[in-house]
RNA sequence: GCCCCCCUAGCUCAACGGGCAGAGCACCGGGCUUUUAACCCGGCGGACCGGGUUCGAGACCUGGGGGGGGCACCA
């Protein structure tokens, strides 16, 4: 403990023993301070009047003088100042000049605008709601270090405008993604984050342990499969908005845990979930064209569409591509443009690469890349008309992949086929193929009807829609490594 | 996992080619009856942690911790 909060600490033993709870249990008040700015906007400066309200906040600012001190209090509407006067508030003038930013107060009073313009609470009761230990920021220079903005993201929250602006903006995009689907007659539920076996992605695991089974569990890397029986059990339009967790790397667009809607609609293809996923986002966005990081993105209208071979066609200069080339000259195609290359890769793999390193980047204004590769999209239904590529589209946009979807594969026998090649990957040291799940297996030899099946990142989304530069700011918490870890590994 | 950069007071920032580390705000004491980052006077308070080089290290070297960005992997 340092001085500082001894310092307050005191200060809590002397209201205690002149009788002040310095955290009392509850505190009644009639207006936040948007409903008072909004109640009388149209007072002059100096004007008075006889509305009397009750408000509680934060203490951002306090400028104590002789005999008139002034406080700005803070609540989720916004700010109001506290106007305080020793004749009028008596013993509790000394107490007010006593408060420290951070403190919890109520107070009582009339509305009056002051001489100088402000509106104001001219206050005859303030009382102590919860004393602050430690000291806030001055909003002035606010936290500007961003390891404690994320450590110590309630101090970022209290002083900066721009936390909680992409707090609250994340808030409504979610739930404008769900009033999009509900009106559509999805059902919102939820799935195992629990599982015995983790599918419904390409991607490494977070594995652990329950005791009372003995028994290893992963958290979930995608709800997909459980989702899809939900589909085969009949609930025909469901979705989830849930964490996911993949143990990879972290970076500017990954945390470890992340937020995925994933939505499945019967009788549907992806062309449906083409208009699905335009229809979300403009309901979630704020309007129809925003900027991100500098540059106009535009977001209304009618999304552009492009195959995944077209793509690739224009980017790497080889019009004449295709998946039936053999594997060789796909490869000159790769090491002419320095495209890595595993040498297990397979003509669709190795133009899923060319799209990444070539195309994926170079999409600003959101872009439906269709058609990809069956191999590396062992969950797609293949395509109705060409055999080498499944109905699944990425939506692109700044440069990132925002969404993904397909025409579900509901064939069982098909989808046990896919399974077997996920597992020869496997066996080849692709940490990250599929494992082959047979309780998915049994739920689609029930039959599963044709269905459309959506992901959406909504972190992602959220970057987009607020203009944040890094996941981390979207994200409360963003995973950090804990502060003061021993020297020994 | 690899590469580059960063870490000075509670907050925001200075200074110095190695020589007693500064300011504003916060906090404490005093003054002030209409302030807006209130102001005035006085005070408290610090080099991420460890080792080395040096007469002397916050600065140079080295090990560790944390963070940022990029690459790889992925969404």
């Amino acid at each position: 403990m340092d001085d500082f909060e001894r310092g307050r600490l005191a200060k809590i033993e002397a209201l205690r023993a002149s009788g002040v709870d310095p955290y009392p249990v509850r505190f009644e008040r009639t207006h936040d301070a948007a409903a008072i700015h909004a109640a009388h906007a149209a007072l002059a400066p100096g004007e008075e009047t006889s509305a009397r309200v009750t408000v509680a906040g934060r203490i951002m600012l306090h400028r104590v003088h002789g005999g008139v001190s002034f406080g700005t209090l803070r609540d989720s509407s916004g700010d109001i100042q506290l106007f305080c006067q020793r004749d009028r508030l008596g013993d509790g003038y000394a107490a007010f000049g006593d408060l420290d930013l951070g403190d919890w107060v109520g107070a009582e009073g009339e509305v009056v605008r002051t001489k100088k313009g402000e509106l104001s609470v001219r206050c005859d009761r303030v009382v102590l709601l919860a004393k602050a230990l430690r000291p806030l920021p001055k909003e002035w220079f606010g936290l500007k270090d961003v390891e404690q903005r994320y450590r110590r993201r309630e101090v970022d929250l209290a002083v900066n405008p721009e936390a909680r602006r992409i707090a609250v903006l994340r808030s409504r995009v979610v739930q404008g993604v769900r009033e999009l689907l509900a009106s559509r007659g999805f059902l919102e539920v939820e799935t195992p984050m629990l599982q015995p076996r983790p599918g419904g992605a390409l991607a490494r695991p977070f594995v652990t342990h329950m005791n009372a089974l003995d028994l290893d569990l992963y958290l979930r890397i995608a709800p997909e499969l459980y989702l899809k029986r939900l589909i085969v059990g009949g609930l025909d339009r469901v979705f989830e908005i849930n964490r996911n967790f993949r143990n990879e790397g972290m970076s500017v667009k990954h945390n470890p845990e992340f937020t995925m809607l994933e939505a499945y609609q019967a009788y549907a293809d992806y062309h449906d979930m083409m208009e699905l996923t335009q229809a979300i986002v403009q309901h979630a966005a704020p309007a129809g064209e925003i900027s991100y990081q500098g540059r106009p993105v535009r977001l209304g209208g009618e999304w552009r569409r492009v195959t995944m071979l077209e793509a690739v066609r224009d980017a790497a200069g080889v019009p004449d591509l295709d998946y039936d080339w053999p594997v060789e000259r796909m490869r000159e195609v790769c090491d002419r443009t320095a495209v890595p290359y595993e040498p297990s890769f397979g003509a669709g793999r190795l133009v899923t690469e060319l799209f990444e390193k070539h195309v994926e980047g170079t999409l600003w204004d959101p872009t439906f890349v269709l058609d990809y590769p069956k191999e590396v999209s062992p969950l797609a239904r293949a395509h109705r008309s060409n055999p080498h590529v499944t109905e699944r589209f990425e939506l692109i946009c700044t440069g990132r992949e925002l969404a993904n979807a397909f025409s579900e594969l509901n064939d069982p026998v098909d989808q046990r086929r896919r399974f077997e090649d996920q597992a020869r990957a496997r066996a080849a040291g692709d940490e990250e193929a599929m494992v082959l799940d047979e309780d998915f297996l049994t739920a689609l030899e029930h039959g599963m009807p044709p269905a459309g099946g959506l992901g959406v990142g909504i972190d992602r989304l959220v970057m987009l829609l607020a203009d944040a530069a890094s996941i981390r700011e979207v994200i409360l918490f963003p995973l950090l490594r804990p502060e003061g870890r021993p020297a020994t590994r």
